[in-house]
DNA sequence: TGAAACAAGTCCTCAGACAACCTGAGAGGT
DNA sequence: ACCTCTCAGGTTGTCTGAGGACTTGTTTCA
C-alpha cells in the first residue's frame, strides 16, 4: 500500500473542513455566533473571500446560517448531507484509496463465502471485460467495474455491496477520462486480463490471501499512478 | 438574463437557485462544462465573487465539481438517496464486519500518516475511555467510538473519516444495548484497555502491522460474539 | 513521428472599497 | 422609571482589479 500525504487541496476546502470539524466536534454549540469574517480570515491565515466561500459551503450543508449585519450562526451540529454526494466531490485519489481497502478485504471474504452462482457471475463478467477491452473506454470501464462489483457481491455482505454501489458511479465517471492516461489497457493488456483471471480463480478455489494479494497489487498500482 | 433588480433575497442565493434549476432541469447534462466565472457573472448580472459562492454551494450539494484550470463540471443532475438509512436497516453483524475491514486498514494507514496532533487526540480519547469505563453504558460506548473515530481520522483520508461517521451512530445505538451482553467490559475490563492502549502506541510509533493485528483481533472477537 | 515549449483560457486567492443591515448604547421625551 | 429615537460601530453582501496556479490545445522543433 503506497503511502504519502494525500492532499494539496484548495484553501477553501481546507478552511471548510476546519470549520466543519469545529462545529461537528461540538466546540461551537447551536446558536453560537462565529467570529467575524475578517477575524476568521486572519485566524486561518487566508483572505476574506476564501472564508466567505467556506461559510457558503457550510450554509449549503445546513450547518450555519448567515444574517447580514448580525453574523454567522450555528444552526446544526450534525451532518445531514448524503454520503454519496460527499463522495462525488471528494478527490479521486482519496475515493480510490478507500475503494481499494474495501475491495481487498472483500476479495478475502469472497474466497471463503462465494457460492457457485457467484463464481458463474464472476466468470461471465471476466469474459465480458475481455470482450470490452476492444471497445471504447466507457464500455471497458463499465465492464471492469461490473467484474469488481461481482467480486464484492461474492463476499456476501449486503452492506458491503451497497457501499460499493455508492463508489461505482464516482469511479466510473473518473476512470472513463483516465483509462488511457493510467495505461489500464494500452500498456500491457495481457497483464490486466491475466491478473483479473487469476484473481477470479483464486476466489473460486478459496485462496483468500492469494486473491487479496493480487487485488492489492493491482489497485495499489493504479493508485500510485493516480497520485502522480 | 439579469437577476431581479430588487433584492428580496441575497444575490448569491438567487444565482444558486438559478443554476440549480438549470442542472436539475436537465439543460446541462452530466459532464457539461459550465460557462466561465466571468461569463456567468455578466450573464446573471452579478459580480464574479457572487458567482463563485453560488458555484461553491452547488459543489457542496454534490451537483458540480470545479477543477482548477479546466472549468466547472456537472457531476450529477439528481438528488441522491441515503446510504445512512440503508445502514440503519441492515443487520448489525454485517455493519460491524464492514466497519472492521475499514478500520483495520485505517489503522495501518494511520501508523504511517498520523501527525503529532492526531496522537494527542488519540491519547486523550484513550484516557476518556478509561474514565468512562466506570460510567454508564451509553457514556462508555460514546467514549469507545470517539477513540475509534480518532484512529480513523489519523489515517488522514477525508472519505474514510466521512464513511466512519456514517457508521458511528448505527454502531452507537446498537452497542449501547449490547455492551453488557457482549461482555465488552465485564468479562475482562483490563484486556480491553490494554489492547486499546497498545493499539494507540503502535500507531504512534508507526508499527502498521502491529496496529492492524491488534485491532483485527479485537474487532474479530466482538464480531464472533455478535454472531452467536 | 514524437516530444518539448508556448499561449490562451480557467479557476484560485488576495486586497480594497463601498453598500446594506443589525445591534446595543445613549439621549431625549413622556 | 419607561419608552422611543438616533447614532456609531461592527457585520455581512457585493463588486472590482490584480496576480498566481493549473489545464488544455497548438505550435514548434528535433
Amino acid at each position: 500500500m503506497p503511502l504519502g500525504s494525500l492532499r494539496p487541496s484548495p484553501l477553501v476546502e481546507q478552511a471548510t473542513e476546519h470549520l466543519r470539524e469545529q462545529i461537528l466536534g461540538g466546540q461551537w454549540p447551536v446558536g453560537t455566533r462565529l467570529p467575524g469574517e475578517t477575524a476568521l480570515a486572519t485566524s486561518l491565515g487566508v483572505g476574506r473571500s476564501t472564508v466567505r466561500e467556506a461559510v457558503r459551503a457550510l450554509a449549503e450543508a445546513g450547518l450555519v446560517k448567515s444574517r447580514q449585519g448580525a453574523g454567522v450562526f450555528v444552526i446544526s451540529t450534525e451532518p445531514q448531507q448524503d454520503f454519496g454526494a460527499r463522495l462525488r466531490r471528494a478527490a479521486l485519489a482519496e475515493v480510490y484509496e478507500v475503494r481499494a481497502m474495501l475491495e481487498v478485504q472483500a476479495a478475502r471474504l469472497a474466497a471463503h463465502r462465494r457460492t457457485d452462482e457467484d463464481v458463474a457471475v464472476m466468470v461471465a463478467a471476466l469474459a465480458a471485460r475481455r470482450l470490452a477491452s476492444g471497445g471504447d473506454d466507457a464500455a471497458f470501464v463499465d465492464a471492469d467495474i461490473a467484474l469488481h462489483a461481482a467480486i464484492v457481491a461474492a463476499a456476501r455482505n449486503p452492506v458491503l455491496t451497497d457501499l460499493f454501489a455508492e463508489f461505482a458511479p464516482v469511479l466510473r465517471e473518473a476512470l472513463v477520462d483516465l483509462v488511457d492516461l493510467l495505461a489500464l489497457r494500452a500498456a500491457d493488456p495481457a497483464t490486466g486480463e491475466a491478473a483479473h483471471a487469476s484473481l477470479v480463480s483464486a476466489i473460486a478455489s478459496g485462496e483468500a490471501e492469494e486473491a487479496a494479494g493480487i487485488l492489492d497489487a493491482e489497485l495499489s498500482a493504479t493508485l500510485t499512478r493516480l497520485r502522480t
